[in-house]
DNA sequence: CCATTTCCATACACTAACGAATGTAAAAGC
DNA sequence: GCTTTTACATTCGTTAGTGTATGGAAATGG
């Protein structure tokens, strides 16, 4: 086989990366072979090889075609809402990320990293799924403290607990979505939720 | 090698199972050979191969060991506390079923499903988990209507919308719990959260 | 326009793991 | 007490997957 254009060789590696992200979603990390994700982008092990040193290799540039800067995220939503309401910031920080999982390349990473790989090489999805969850619990952490002192919280309900309480509710939404996508818009059931919560959460003055 | 009594047999067995969940937890299902375990529990292959039929078989046995019966769990909670209050039976049965959890052999072999393996022969993890998980709906779903129609949930909370706030909570807690078992424990967290959730439900004149 | 580099295909060696076959000594059954 | 079965250990053949080495043709740089 020739040689390819530099544009070419770039194209034949995202539909490596392609290639992998349905196998992997399909048959599990683990279970595929290099082989496999070879013949299934139309090419051979030959391509693979050049392109990543080994399926861990692989595996990490995966990743990062999705690498959101989390921080990039939080930074734009505290600008367009900070001035307003903690609690209003909270709300648009959640329906951003959860419009952002929604998008399908995200969505698929995101199942295979929790539901179709062990931990392997130096990639440890459990780490991964820690740091974004720290993350998360602090900004809601300082965005519902921030709310207490505005009054915006009911009495009765620390910062602490209804840090915790979102949290839990946002990861379980999550896992729960990722089980089956299809089923719900994570967006939509999730705004629904959230709401409900966030309601619960006022003083009963403020309806 | 001579020949094993019958509990000696049953013993080995045991063991084999132990070994297993040990190693399953360290490197992952895919990524420990049949070899491993049986070297863990002081065996060689040979016993594995008598025991199971490979390592799918041994999989399932494992699962085996900590199958609780959902239903019995719930008639249990329900004959306690039905005749009180259905909010009451939710709490009995959350408190209930995450104190099962927190037993080593019920949380290893759940870290195992969700954390260390992939599906692999007839065993698919995601379909358990969903299983679980709609069984639990359900459960609460029924006992939240019951709730409502009692006076016991607050205006403006269905028990649609609380059925699936306190889900999402409790898989939350769950998964998060199950990242670090060893940094809280559930049971207690759980309860906290799970009070906090159901205050906020109640209707405001019966605190 | 020529040498070199690039991008991949093909071929090869090597290893880990499986599953089956076989060996074996003691326990169970009668 | 003799045979049969059990509960493993040991050995062996086979295969799937990996990583590397080599080949080749076209693109690229000068």
């Amino acid at each position: 086989m020739a040689r390819r254009t530099k544009a070419e060789a770039a194209a034949t590696r995202e539909a490596l990366l392609d290639a992998a992200e349905d196998v992997f979603l399909e048959r599990g990390v683990s279970r595929t072979s290099l082989e496999q994700i070879a013949r299934h982008a139309g090419m051979t092990r030959g391509a693979v090889y050049w392109h990543f040193r080994n399926k861990a290799d692989l595996f990490h540039a995966l990743l990062e075609r999705v690498r959101m800067p989390f921080q990039d995220l939080v930074d734009k939503i505290e600008d367009s809402a900070r001035i307003e309401s903690p609690l209003e910031a909270i709300r648009l920080a959640c329906l951003t990320g959860m419009a952002r999982i929604e998008q399908p390349r995200y969505r698929r990473v995101h199942s295979i990293l929790i539901h179709r790989c062990e931990f392997f090489g130096d990639i440890d999805p459990l780490r991964m799924q820690d740091e974004l969850s720290n993350e998360t619990y602090q900004v809601l952490l300082t965005n519902f403290t921030a709310a207490a002192d505005k009054g915006e919280l009911a009495t009765g309900i620390s910062p602490d607990v209804a840090t915790r309480l979102l949290h839990c509710m946002l990861t379980g939404l999550f896992h729960d979505w990722l089980r089956h996508p299809e089923r719900f818009s994570i967006r939509e059931r999730g705004e629904a939720l959230l709401d409900s919560l966030l309601a619960m959460m006022r003083p009963p003055d403020s309806g």
